[in-house]
DNA sequence: ATGATACGTTACTGGCTGGTAACATATATT
DNA sequence: AATATATGTTACCAGCCAGTAACGTATCAT
């Protein structure tokens, strides 16, 4: 049993150490050589974890998938109206995008050479925005998301900006994510313009 | 002249094949080989008109950083409060991301190998970014854009936003741009909140 | 202990592709 | 017509890197 957690720990080591080496130099620029360097280890090793290279993008998604829709189910059990649940997404959404995993999973979901493993990823992140769009539809039915508001197209704008974080966010802190995620909330609330209800 | 006119176009349509094999396989998967290939010529051609397979990011973004700030030029010209010129520079942006060009630039900005080359290219999207932080801070000080609203932080978010699109669209217009550019600017002014002074 | 399985190594290869050299032809200039 | 320059071509190379083969060694179950 011991042996099976520790397996379970290296393999997440290499995925961390894959997904933030794929975010500072690109997939293409990173090496296998480059990955089992950082876990100390040869390259052939990480052949005993992975299938291939593609693999660890599609091993990020699976944890990726976890938390993202573990998160839609916590956000719908807690309830409340449409757009309070999507509030609370957004929240969420914009702390657990802090993680290396879910980062490099966000900027490479879709780039598969294997048709297969592609359509699954795009199926499974066609899953996650259905989700979104539902609150969001939920939402303008309660009446506490504007009238006007087109579901699909809100929800993919949603991830579009906050996922931009994504080629931003540096753990130095050089980025106050509390200001931030004000922030968002503010503009996905209230919007730019001034002169509405304030508050 | 006609031959300096005959080897502009000549670029220009190698620009534009790169761009969209660019969009469509990626930088690393599209071969210069097949970049040739859409010109009907042969690589060593392409030498001709670029210096380097990075050159062709270099050059694309030439052309979007020309055109983009001659949108900004424009809007600020046309004056306004500062709500109202971002709201034009929204639409103009998203017509003008449209272009093959623009979208390959805005994907693969900042992506260079040479250190040089990716100082300049953050530097030309900083500058452009900086013109839009200062129209929305020109908002925040007439009161047309609301009070709270951080200009660093909304510039940017709505760069990732529409920048989205970029991933999205496509030709055979599977998506309604109009309807599209609706949302956004809808979302912008008053973001998605119910019961806010509707219109 | 002992076989089996997990985990790791060194050493190699085969394909792809960016880039170049050497050479041919078309076009403009004089 | 003659020369220079622009525009192409075919043929090639060199480096990188994903993936594998063959071969140790540690750890487990019994």
């Amino acid at each position: 049993m011991k042996r099976e957690e520790k397996r379970q720990q290296k393999l997440d080591a290499i995925l961390r150490h894959a997904a933030k080496a794929f975010m500072e130099n690109g997939y293409y620029k990173t090496s296998l050589d480059d990955i089992a360097k950082m876990q100390k280890v040869t390259k052939p090793t990480l052949y005993y974890y992975i299938k291939n290279k593609e693999d660890i993008l599609v091993k990020c998604e699976n944890v990726a998938s976890e938390r993202i829709n573990g998160l839609l189910d916590e956000v719908e059990a807690r309830g409340g109206t449409g757009f309070e649940q999507l509030y609370n997404f957004v929240r969420g959404y914009i702390e657990i995008i802090t993680d290396d995993i879910i980062r490099c999973h966000v900027r490479h979901r879709g780039q598969r050479e294997d048709p297969a493993a592609r359509e699954a990823s795009l199926k499974m992140h066609r899953g996650i925005e259905q989700r979104v769009r539902g609150i969001i539809a939920k939402g303008v039915e309660d009446g506490s998301i504007r009238q006007d508001a087109h579901p699909t197209i809100n929800a993919i704008l949603l991830f579009d900006a906050i996922n931009g974080i994504t080629a931003w966010y540096r753990e130095d802190g050089a980025l106050d994510m509390t200001a931030l995620t004000e922030q968002i909330l503010a503009l996905i609330t209230k919007g730019m313009e001034g002169n509405c209800r304030q508050g």
